[in-house]
DNA sequence: TGTACATCAGTGAACGCGCGTTCACTGATGTAC
DNA sequence: TGTACATCAGTGAACGCGCGTTCACTGATGTAC
């Protein structure tokens, strides 16, 4: 039966969010189209008035879930507070609410291109917000920090994951480990910071 | 019809060396049991003759590509060897022939706990592989080093195969960042060694 | 060494299942008067 | 403001397809004599 406009809106809603939700959760390939519209409160016949295809939903879900990350990351005051939230237990246990970038990195090959494009431009973004507390004079050394810190968040982060079940103590040495390098390389970077 | 006992052999190390590079090249999720035997010169029914199920296969094929990627790292002298295979866009551009950890890493979640034991154990080992390369005296320190080198290894592999379609600049920068931090990271655990 | 037969690896049709997607239908919403 | 009707969001059965797995059958291998 037809329903409000208002409705139409929160449906759309409904179905981006839960969808962003369960694909970080459980990979794209991993979380059917009917599973999505059921968690949303619908049936799975009015996904198609919704959105073209799953894999039109997937990349809007995954442009929702960046922005997000993004947003928390521009209210962050410090990069210490970034590490510190992107290393914690909580994000390794709960990528539904996480950064979509190591939940979909390994799906993000099967995508279309479109999606590819979106993805390596919300990975530029948020090593661009990484490098601009940053405080290495040198342009070139500071992005090349960035995008290196990036790559041991994203590294640490997947690989605590990877291991969680099989080796939980491992997971958790990851997290340190990964936490202590990046502290290190920042306090190199602003001296006169680090009375040490 | 039957064949002979080396045939038996020859086959069933067909079926897991194929596999063991068509999981790592589309994920174990994204290849079909029909497809690997097919590649494998023989029919999908003779499949259950050689494993018990596809989740037993995927397993051993894992250990299989640890084994070898854990001798490939026993040959290399240096550290800066390892890290400049792992980091190298051969590396990126062929996981079929590469380290399974980045390669499955995603998938792992989902698989059985005797298989996320398995990916555990073998990501030890390589830690400890990288650990047995760092001159660092103090063994806490040694072991952290290894454990964020490890994660910043698998989250460049990671990402630059994430990004390489959308991003190919982006992709060599982050393989090339990686490489000078865990290259600065090193040095400065043997000041001897580095004459700066 | 040669023959007869039991063994069993491989074949390919078939299974039940869940997937993404389509579509005829329903009935509440929104609009024209 | 009240009524008649066109619109269209949502429903649920149905589609073709590929999946992992099973199984009756085939015919070359390996063995007992």
């Amino acid at each position: 039966m037809r329903v409000s406009k208002e409705k139409v809106v929160e449906h759309r809603h409904a179905i981006l969010e839960t969808a962003s939700r369960l694909f970080r959760e459980r990979g794209i390939e991993n979380v059917s189209v009917a599973e999505i519209m059921k968690a949303s409160g619908l049936t799975h016949g009015a996904f198609y008035g919704h959105f073209r295809s799953k894999a039109d939903l997937a990349e809007q879900a995954f442009l929702t879930a960046g922005a997000q990350t993004h947003a928390t990351m521009l209210a962050e005051e410090s990069l210490d507070a970034i590490i510190a939230d992107y290393l914690s237990p909580r994000h390794r246990d709960t990528p539904a609410r996480g950064c979509p970038i190591p939940a979909l990195c390994g799906e993000i090959a099967r995508q279309s291109p479109a999606f590819q494009d979106a993805f390596a431009r919300t990975t530029n973004d948020v090593i661009a917000e990484i490098e601009r507390r940053i405080t290495e004079p040198d342009p070139v050394a500071r992005r090349r920090e960035a995008v290196a810190a990036f790559a041991t968040l994203v590294g640490a982060v997947t690989l605590a994951r990877g291991v969680a079940q099989g080796d939980a103590e491992l997971s958790d040495e990851i997290l340190d480990a990964a936490r202590t390098r990046l502290a290190e390389t920042l306090a190199a970077d602003r001296p006169e910071d680090d009375p040490r």
